[in-house]
DNA sequence: TATATTATCGTAATGATTACGATTTGTAAA
DNA sequence: TTTACAAATCGTAATCATTACGATAATATA
């Protein structure tokens, strides 16, 4: 997803195109990994922005909600990435880069018959090391 | 796993058996799904004892490196529960009493084959929902 | 361009977790 | 069974991520 993209989603929610806004999208589409509320206060910071919380968390928190960023938790911090796909999908995420590479593969199905009588509301898929790139390193 | 053999492990490795470490255990082995920090404060409070942070989470990160308990994140908070089992597993877990039930599949064999390049170091498979019993009330 | 609504700002508050110096406890050797 | 000492605990303060708030500013649309 580009920054146009997100940007469409947001006004057909009625969801206003802020400055703001504009700067959270440009920073995550030139992302290609999880990245947390710090990475993006950093990077806001070294263009001479300033950023309140309030507005940090309040859209990426929206962003997740509409769809154009999703999210992952690691060692108590929420991480984020602009959303690959519309498919259901899994990652491979990088412990030290957070780049992140899609898996296809999903268990659910194979998992749902052990699961009867249990309502299933959530899964989450991840498998976690060391990117190619990040071995050499 | 029951108080004893948690013990023994301790002893093991070298750890002492305090009545702190003893108390922690006893909480953890008569629940049977995972529990917060702040549940084993309540529970000890219940039973008139102070504890403090640092006893708390030293013995819950102690434990877990040792392999007395399992443990997760959710909501920006770390859970713990009794290690139920030896052999490599993955679990439901109830979204709201937290009370879990052991799944045996695992996918990693399959994704394996997709991440030829990649050091995998670790994976994370779970699934949320309602138990039978929490879908009735 | 005026207006109403939504968004942002700066900062304070919260909640989970970690850290610290002083004190106590468990263990094993004397 | 006492002694000695390392390890564990206590009470509390500090940290870190996140949430909340009242005042101000920016956006969309009429």
């Amino acid at each position: 997803m580009n920054v146009n993209e997100a940007i469409k989603i947001l006004k057909e929610k009625g969801y206003k195109a802020t400055g703001r806004r504009k700067d959270i999208l440009t920073y995550f589409s030139q992302e290609d990994g999880y990245r947390s509320a710090k990475d993006l206060i950093q990077y806001l910071e070294k263009q001479n922005e300033g950023i309140s919380f309030d507005t940090i968390y309040r859209n990426l928190h929206l962003y997740n909600e509409v769809g154009i960023l999703e999210t992952t938790e690691l060692n108590g911090e929420k991480l984020f990435r602009m959303n690959c796909s519309n498919e259901h999908h899994h990652h491979f995420i990088c412990n030290l880069c957070g780049r992140t590479k899609e898996i296809d593969v999903c268990p659910m199905d194979e998992v749902k018959q052990m699961l009867a009588n249990y309502m299933i509301e959530d899964h989450k898929f991840e498998i976690y090391g060391l990117c190619p790139a990040c071995q050499e390193a």
